[in-house]
Parts: C-alpha cells; sequence; structure tokens
DNA sequence: CACAAGATGTTAACGGCGTCAACATAGGAA
DNA sequence: TTCCTATGTTGACGCCGTTAACATCTTGTG
C-alpha cells in the first residue's frame, strides 16, 4: 500500500483518502456544538462533502461514529485533568501535596465539563456499546488512554494514604466518592439546577464542594 | 362543563375524554423502559390509539410531553428520598438522627436511579425548556412538588448545623456537594464504568460513598 | 503492461420520526 | 335546533438512519 500522494492533492477526487478521519472530525465538531444528539450521520457526511452511505464503508453505523466521538471526550478530559495537575507547584509536604493535586484533578474535571459541555456531555452519554469497563477501585485498568487521568487519580488517593492524610480503611471506593462528586456537580452545572448561576458563583460552589469531597477522603 | 359520563364508557368514541393524562401516562411508561430517547410522540399516541397529531392539541410538540415525563420522574424520585426518610426509626441524639437522615436521603436518590433507571435519566434529560429553577443553597424555591426532597435536604442539613455536626460555614453550598455527590455516583452507576458491579459490590460503594460525603460534610 | 478484484463512493429507496395544513366530528351554549 | 369551538383525522413535507444495487478508483498479479 502506497502512500496516496492525494490528502490535500488537489481537485475532487473520487476517493476522499481520509474519509474516516474526516468523518470523526466533523462529528467531533457537531458533539461540541450541541452534544451527542447532534452527531447526525448524514450531516457530518455532508460537512465532509460526501454522501450519507460512504461514511458505511468505515463505520458499522450512526453508533459506531458517535462512540469514536465519545472516546475523543474522553480523552480530551483527561488532557484537561493531566493539565491541571502539571501546573501545580511541587511542595514540601508530600501529604499536603497529594491533597492539592486530588483537588486540581477535580478541578481540571469540573473546568473541562463547563468549558466543552458538548464534548463532555458526549464523553458520558450512552452508546450501544455497553462494553463498558469497570473497576471498583481496586482495579485499575490501564492501557486506554482515556483512563490516564483516572490512574492518575488512583495515584494520588494511594499517595494520600502513603502520607498519612487518609485512612487506609478509607482507601477503597475513595475514586468512586471523587469521581461521583465531580461528575455529578459538572452535569448540575450543565443541564441541572446550578445552569443558570453566574460564573463566580459557580465557581465558588465548584471550590467548597472540592473541599467538601477532599474532606471526606481525608478524615482521620 | 359536565363530567363527561366517558372515560372508560364504552365503544370507541371520536373524543377520548382524557387524552392528556394517557398520553402523558403513555409517555411515562416508555420512559421507564427506555429513558427520554424513548418517549416519541407518535409511538405514545400510537399506543394509546389516537392519531400522532392528535396530541397537539394538548401539547406543543414532543418536548412538551417529554417536559411533562420529567417532572413526573423528579417527583418520583423526590417520593422516594422522602420514603426513604419517612421509614427512619426517631433517635436520641438529634445529631446523630440528622446525619442518619442524610444519609437516607442519599440512599433514596440512589436508589430510585438504580430502580427506575429510565425515568431517573428522563428527570434530568436535556430539554429545550431550559427555564430551570437554581438555587445556591440559600435560596430555596418552594412549592413545586419536585423539590420539596430538595427541601427536606435543606432542613436536614440545617438540622445538623444546629445540632453542631456541621461548621456552619459549611453550610452553604452544602446541598450541592451533597446533591453532586449522589447524583454522580447515580450516573456512573447507570451509564458509567459502575455499570457491570454485581449487586453486591455497587451497594458496598454506595455506602462507602455515602460514608465519604457525609463526613465532608460534618467533618469540624 | 493489462486486467481482474477489492476497496471506496454514489444513487435510489424504505420506514420512522416530528410537524404543519386542511378537513371532520362531537358536544355544549345560544 | 343551530352554530361555534374543542378535539381528532388524513395527507404531506423534510429530516433521519439504513439497505441494496450500481459506479469508479487503486492495486496486486500474471
Amino acid at each position: 500500500m502506497e502512500i496516496m500522494e492525494s490528502i490535500t492533492g488537489g481537485k475532487s477526487r473520487y476517493h476522499h483518502g481520509d474519509l474516516r478521519n474526516a468523518l470523526i472530525e466533523a462529528a467531533v465538531e457537531l458533539a461540541a456544538e450541541g452534544g451527542p444528539e447532534r452527531v447526525v450521520l448524514r450531516e457530518a457526511a455532508r460537512s465532509v462533502g460526501v454522501s450519507p452511505t460512504a461514511a458505511y464503508r468505515h463505520f458499522n453505523g450512526q453508533g459506531e461514529l458517535l462512540e469514536e466521538v465519545k472516546i475523543h471526550g474522553q480523552q480530551a478530559l483527561a488532557a484537561s485533568m493531566s493539565e491541571a495537575v502539571r501546573v501545580l507547584p511541587g511542595l514540601d509536604d508530600p501529604g499536603e501535596e497529594a491533597v492539592r493535586r486530588t483537588e486540581a484533578i477535580g478541578r481540571g474535571y469540573v473546568r473541562f465539563a463547563i468549558e466543552h459541555p458538548g464534548l463532555y456531555r458526549t464523553a458520558f452519554c450512552r452508546t450501544s456499546a455497553a462494553e463498558e469497563h469497570d473497576f471498583t477501585g481496586l482495579e485499575v485498568p490501564d492501557g486506554s488512554p482515556e483512563f490516564a487521568a483516572f490512574r492518575e487519580l488512583s495515584d494520588t488517593l494511594d499517595t494520600l494514604v502513603a502520607a498519612g492524610r487518609m485512612r487506609p480503611d478509607n482507601r477503597p471506593a475513595a475514586e468512586v466518592a471523587a469521581w461521583s462528586a465531580v461528575h455529578g456537580l459538572s452535569l448540575l452545572i450543565l443541564d441541572g439546577p446550578l445552569a443558570l448561576l453566574p460564573a463566580d458563583q459557580r465557581d465558588a460552589v465548584v471550590e467548597r464542594t472540592l473541599t467538601t469531597i477532599v474532606a471526606g477522603l481525608t478524615r482521620q
């Protein structure tokens, strides 16, 4: 398989060259604009300039296209969380550092939801492909990049225990508690009763919620 | 306006008599089966035995029908929370009672989500009618029955403060933190990574999460 | 180099959806 | 009784996802 000299080659060609990715890109844009219900196969095809049925050469159907966008959203979310941690200053007290890091992860999570509501909602939308990974807090899958951030959370929680800031018997399900809090908070802000809260009040509520959940996790 | 002797009168009549409620009922059933995306106007009409456009005499369109179902779901959720509290035994220590009550409210919330996933998802689905109520934790709207349970949570949190189990400066946004936790937990269980967790492990995670969030709220 | 075969894209069509316009009927008030 | 209005019906439109049948490009092989 030679590399097609096409891609941006010129003149409208019968074969697109990279239709799959082009469709995903278009679909991501749609999702960013209007969430999962907005990613409609025909519109993605239209915006790429191709017939609707062409998509079926690259996806099993709309569901599979949506799944692709979903993965993209999960990765972007993970990146936001990682970035929030990366930016943190180092501290002398490792326990304090772990606490700050935990809060930062949560902040990055909520921040992404607020800044990219469509993608965030898509990342957690229901899809027919219900083959979800599961973890109780003990078994953390690795490899899949969308879970890199989750791994980061998990490690940070371990650090909390190691530094004596969290009781070991609190450790199991700690990531579920943390994740639940930021996930719920994000959705209450996006779709729920906190939707029309002015930004400054909203941020205050976010900070207070982060503080509360971390307090719960680190209670001795 | 005389009462129509119809309703269950007999013989197929041209005028249904209570089509609006019949459609809502059908739509609720659909939502219970498959969530918000399942409440399709034509199917509701079909199951009532009426033409699709008949619905337009009673609703502005599918969105308004969905909105009706949404309200129904919110009320059912509130009922589940209230029931969980009602069932609690009284305690001598009012502080301890308030703590138990807070946990019970959360348990009732998550329990409803697990037992009625379709209705729960519908209760929180996005609808065009974005005229949501908002509250920062200070201003709690009353009247609307779907918020009765929220009022109950708010009162319970007040009791926590009064009994000296919660620092007053922790009070603001406390309901947001509590709500976020149970909401996020419910969604992680329904759609997210905890979906395939066996029931007993799932219940354990729920209990641990409730404990953690209450610990955060009541930390001195 | 020729050419068959597979990969990739197109057109046409189906059924289902939400919605609108035009028409039909029933029930109550005058 | 008669007419008005509330309520329901039929028919049509454009959108969606999806399938089947056909067209064109690309590539490996003789």
